[in-house]
DNA sequence: GCCTAACCGAGACGGTACGTCACGTCTTTGG
DNA sequence: CCAAAGACGTGACGTACCGTCTCGGTTAGGC
């Protein structure tokens, strides 16, 4: 239950850290970038999200409540999108681990039950403004799947395939499409009937993306 | 295989109508709405979107592309995102039939596939941009349920509780969650991975909502 | 004290009624004007411009007062201007005499009094409304100076024109420029300062354009 | 002849200023209004209101020529009329002095003569336009007698008390009054007949408002 | 202990599109 | 043929944000 998924630290990149190698470490004069800002930034982005939505959601906005100047944003970010992919990312990497306890189908129920768990009213709005966002701005839709999409596939990736090659998948499934089937019935709800994302999808998805040998009596029903 | 889905013709509604009887005969005086310039809306709406993308799409160029003012657009419809919903509604209604041959199998199969083939790039493009508008705009995300969403969600619901009364519907699966299912798949290919929606999937979600006897012998693997 | 001063019946023309032979009476086939109609429009643009200024004032308001179309407003004034044109040209040639006592300044005097007296809120405004649109539409400027201004300095005019004959005029004055400083006196209150058009203004007036003794024993102060 | 009547420097005013004492020297961040921008506007207005008219000249219009945004102008200005307000009264400002030679009647026709060669071409549009709006628009009606009308009605009004304080005016006229007929000559002429405004009316005037004695032999009529 | 570089707040800049308003015209039905 | 009703193409309005570009004023190395 331990390895957390590690992202890009910043959208921004422009670190000055040096490899391993000595050669360089450019370490470039001039004011530091303000911590105080980047986090008062992030802040404001997620509660003036929640306040006006994203469509009301302005550069100027987050500025204004981070107490920042409009530059600082832009700076960092290339727009409010990024902001709040930031914001979210950060929060995924901390709250979601990939458990490994050697019965796949617990992993995998315990696996989609934490990522629905993440996924409540603070985080849902900035999800679905992302991936509205990732509709319309083709260049931020490359960052979103890079960023956030990807790593979480690779993730339930992972935990499907150890139920694959334990025999435990559904014959006519691959890894591949088991994975669209989970993130999809996720997404479909967050997107389309926004209804509620809660435990009972988690175990209704692990018995049916597994035979039901692996689900019947190993977890959940018991004896 | 007949009975298309019925939908609201229009945004505007205010039609004048007049049934047989002679009750109803309201015809208000005045110039008539332009048909010509309703279709011109639609089209020039549909090519600029494939051209210059949502983000770009603005109700000035598409009321430029018409040839018409933009006053005629707002008269009739709330915003862009409208104008492409009744465009792809009015596509969704002329192309998409609900099957009904006896085998319940093979009736969800076709109608996935046929739904996934009106997927096909003239349309996606739009239904990337109402999903992505739905999440931005509340008041746009309620209509677009209403006029999209929740009618093809009956269309497939309907196949779906035939196969569920027939005892077809794996078991842990209600006929909610498995439509669930099956449009989660549809729209996080739209939106997320950008794979194709092919054949493929069709009988692959035919396979994984309906229990295997359903499928096995009754239409795919054969005797 | 007799003579009104005649002016055009409306801008539109295109009247039907023949002179006193019956040779033209081309009686054209067809509805009649609606002089209700006409009435009503000329009182709705009347009150709608004390209500809302002439900035609001809008052919669809008058029109939508009055109970007509716009069309109906359009058939016989080329605009908003023109209808309070004929409003006010309607009032001025109703109240406003020639006089002819004998007594060039007197009659003097009572003229300019009469025409201040005219000039009160219900017309001020309008007035005011048109000289301004005067200046902004060349084409209504030439009708407004037409219909207006020229006559209303005709008839000053001739009151001036009497006094000069009898040798009353200050001998540094033409016709022409007392007339202008009669009026420009006249308007400049209406348009710049404001203040009021009173009795005083006219005796002032009248004392300034005549010589000393025209006014000071002949009339007024009285032998 | 020196002291040129001094006006607000501009609409916007926020100056930064501070006196000679260390005080106040409030130097606000941020970038400082563009000059350049300033004058494009000005200059842009003035050409375009000859070239179309006040009624075709537009914000846009004045923005385009001027090569800067719309935003630029509204920030500045309240609208097209405040744009002309300044760049008349910053002509006026550079043109008409107040004389003090002594010679009352004649510092009163220089004045006068000063005033009338200033309202030529490329302003009279200009102050046409301004008078028109201030009658349409009352907010900036006001703006307009405060900037405009109310500073020249003083500097006449300062000349003309000087005559009357030597006995030379005419005895039934008040300083307001004399003004009036000035100015109303003024504006009649320009509004009204669109006569030419020439030296000699400028010597009428004089002639009109101050006796007869102040100017016979004083400066025209002379030895 | 400067110098130089980079970041910070603030805010004006040139733009683009918004959604609204009114214009003056055109097209209906009906007197 | 006129009148009401009302949709039409048009064009400007004033606003909101966009992303960029100055400003004066901090912070930090490096010399």
């Amino acid at each position: 239950m331990l390895p957390v998924i590690e992202q890009a630290e910043s959208a921004a990149g422009r670190t000055s850290a040096g490899a391993s190698d000595g050669t360089s470490t450019p370490v470039r004069p001039g004011r530091r970038r303000s911590e105080e800002s980047r986090l008062a930034i992030l802040t404001a982005a997620t509660e003036l999200l929640g306040e006006v939505g994203y469509a009301r959601l302005t550069v100027e906005g987050i500025a204004a409540r981070a107490g920042t100047g409009k530059q600082t944003v832009y700076r960092w970010w290339p727009g409010k999108a990024d902001v709040l992919l930031e914001a979210v990312t950060a929060h995924a990497r901390q709250h979601i681990a990939l458990p490994d306890t050697g019965d796949h189908a617990a992993d995998l129920r315990t696996f989609l039950a934490a990522t629905f768990a993440a996924a409540t009213p603070p985080t849902t709005d900035a999800l679905r403004a992302l991936m509205a966002e990732a509709q319309i701005d083709p260049a931020f839709g490359d960052r979103f799947r890079e960023t956030l999409l990807h790593p979480r596939r690779e993730a339930l990736g992972t935990l499907v395939d150890r139920a694959r090659t334990a025999g435990l998948l559904a014959p006519q499934l691959t890894t591949a499409t088991a994975v669209d089937l989970a993130f999809g019935a996720l997404w479909y709800r967050l997107l389309g009937t926004r209804d509620p994302l809660d435990d009972d999808l988690a175990e209704l998805l692990t018995r049916t993306l597994l035979l039901p040998s692996a689900t019947s009596s190993g977890s959940a029903d018991g004896a």
